[in-house]
RNA sequence: CGGAGCGUAGUUCAUCAGUAGAACGCAUGGUUCGGGACCAUGAGGCAGGAGGUGCGACUCCUCUCGCUCCGACCA
């Protein structure tokens, strides 16, 4: 390709919103440019890494004897209804309405597009286990498009879906794409470490996400000298018991000035650390019932943890306005009495007498025992874990915070979707059996960025080898005449390098100075520099992206160790 | 959804009540010619949109749309 054709060029400034280097440095290098919040154009230089991403995610993919499909963007609603997903997804799911009136959820995920695909071949247990997959346009209305390329709200993703007859060959295909995520990242060039997750909105039993370390990353993982690694989300640990031995006293109401409302005012009121105080959290779901979570004072409710227990869709927080409702405010939430949900943390158990939950004007409880005084109609772990806290599976090492970005995700469903939409299979004995599932996903620009944020120095991108979008980045320092450079004409070279079957990027342009046209090769980051010029004479300067040194060869050299 | 902020030339930003300016980019001519070189000339803007207050609005006010950041917070 020569530069002067191509269309997009570099520009000295990024957006002043840009925040992470993987977006400023792929807008001044001319490979993407935003339409509107969490949407991008690729450029011809963008998408030529792209092409580059998906084939190798697609080799890897085949060669775990995956078949590649294709299904319709619109997906009929009654579809996601059936399990609920609409609900679960919320808002985040988008939805059309076709001229007749009927609805159609905009792709945000296919594993019920893709079960109603398997039911129309009534499968065999000589059919299973299979795996099938597609590279997909994918919508998802996220509250908040952030960090270029790695958070948007319309992205291209390889999905793929697995369909087992048992628990067993379900797991071969689950731990099949485990392995292939780990090569593609490999092959991508992106370190990434597998964590337990939660498989929040998509349902589910089994997960892990694969998160490549980030400052910048979104997510937030904990891990563990004894091997335990996890998504925040997700990370069980110890909850230390604070007094247990202490003897249970009787249930007391106190006097207690109207100013004490937040854990910080109970504190100072009564000298005591948080965790002897009891904490309520209000949340709503979409129909508006109320949620109070129960917690101990020091500790922070996981809304994700919790969505999970209630599993009635996305939670909100409650609002003043709610509050009002239940006849109460900020502060005066009750542990008990309330029309409401109760969900009560593990860490009930590791207190005796606390101090709090029924305030009222100028009075609390003491000596709150639960079991005794007040149960939830659900105990379950519902705490955000952090760093610092002991490890849930070795109950030894200490739990380290680690930020990163969310390369790929695996999960494995069992019947959850196949029981819902009775997705079955017929087995040895003629019986109906519900399939059991996998479903794994890589979204391709977020790859994208994360492989930038990986490869990239101050002056601009350096690509790896396998997502280049050339080889190699051929600048003619002397384009205006062959006169300046009679030894070797820099065309020349450039279709013997094409004819060679390698891809090259030729910075023909004239009018553009040598500067320029080296800081805009550093900027694209293409990984190997060649320069022809007068100066180089018959011989070409080679020089790696990542390298300082350069190096004269003949054609011939350079084609070798390209080719090599 | 809440909070903060921003919408002026293709881009980054000035102007902050008196009829719009720079840099980069783009076009043309010339000088340069191995690390974003220089000179000259030129094209390009109903100041996101609607309404209001002023003799007068990019500037102040209201609404609206769009964009960015923070929070999603413990009651």
């Amino acid at each position: 390709m020569r530069y002067s054709k191509l269309f997009g060029k570099t520009v000295r400034n990024a957006p002043k919103d840009a925040v992470l280097e993987s977006h400023k440095l792929l807008f001044r290098a001319g490979f993407i440019r935003d339409l509107s919040a969490g949407r991008y154009l690729l450029t011809p230089l963008g998408f030529k890494v792209f092409e580059k991403i998906i084939k190798i995610i697609d080799e890897e993919m085949q060669t775990i004897g995956g078949q590649r499909v294709s299904s319709p963007t619109l997906h009929p609603l009654e579809l996601w209804q059936a399990t609920h997903r609409d609900v679960a997804f919320g808002e985040g799911l988008m939805r059309v309405k076709d001229r007749r009136g009927a609805w159609f959820a905009i792709g945000a995920t296919a594993e019920a597009v893709m079960t109603e695909f398997v039911k129309k071949f009534s499968p065999s247990w000589r059919d299973l286990p299979f795996v099938i997959y597609q590279f997909s346009q994918k919508f998802r209305d996220e509250l908040r498009a952030r960090g270029g390329l790695v958070r948007v709200r319309e992205f291209l993703m390889k999905d793929s879906y697995s369909f087992a007859a048992d628990e067993e060959s379900s797991l071969k295909c689950y731990w099949d794409h485990f392995h292939a995520y780990e090569k593609i990242a490999e092959r991508l060039g992106i370190k990434v470490i597998p964590v337990e997750a939660d498989s929040g909105a998509l349902g589910g039993d089994f997960c892990h996400e694969f998160i490549t370390p980030c400052d910048f990353g979104e997510d937030t993982i904990l891990t563990c000298e004894c091997g335990y690694r996890a998504n925040k989300e997700k990370a069980e640990f110890v909850r230390e018991n604070i007094n247990l031995d202490e003897e249970e006293k009787p249930l007391e109401i106190v006097s207690q000035p109207e100013w004490v409302e937040s854990m910080d005012d109970n504190v100072k009121h009564y000298n005591l650390p948080k965790s002897r105080f009891l904490k309520n959290v209000v949340y709503k779901t979409a129909k508006g019932k109320i949620i109070i979570a129960v917690i101990r004072g020091d500790l922070e409710v996981n809304e994700v943890k919790l969505t999970k227990v209630v599993n009635e869709g996305e939670l909100i927080p409650a609002t003043d306005e709610d509050l009002i409702k239940m006849e109460t405010k900020p502060g005066w939430v009750h542990c008990w009495g309330h029309q409401a949900l109760y969900i009560g943390d593990l860490s009930l158990q590791t207190v005796k007498n606390f101090i709090g939950g029924q305030k009222e004007k100028t009075t609390d409880c003491v000596n709150v025992n639960y079991g005794r005084d007040f149960t939830c109609e659900v105990l379950a772990d519902i705490t955000e874990a952090h760093e610092g806290y002991f490890c849930g599976k070795c109950r030894k090492g200490k739990l380290k915070e680690i930020r990163g970005i969310e390369f790929g995700h695996v999960f494995k469903y069992d019947d959850f979707y196949s029981k819902a939409m009775r997705a079955t299979f017929t087995d040895k004995n003629g019986k109906e059996k519900f399939l059991q599932m996998g479903a794994y996903g890589i979204g391709i620009e977020r790859a994208m960025a994360i492989i930038v944020e990986a490869h990239r120095d101050e002056k601009g991108i350096i690509w790896p080898k396998s997502v280049a979008p050339y080889q190699v980045h051929l600048v003619n320092l002397n384009p205006k005449s062959e006169i300046r450079n009679p030894k070797l004409n820099a065309d020349e070279v450039y279709e013997k390098l094409q004819a060679s079957g390698i891809e090259v990027l030729y910075d023909d342009r004239e009018e553009v100075s040598a500067g320029e046209k080296f800081v805009d090769a550093d900027l694209i980051g293409i990984p190997v520099r060649l320069v022809v010029s007068e100066r180089n004479g018959d011989k070409i300067e080679y020089k790696g992206r990542d390298k300082k040194e350069s190096e004269l060869l003949d054609l011939e050299g350079v084609v070798e160790r390209l080719k090599a």
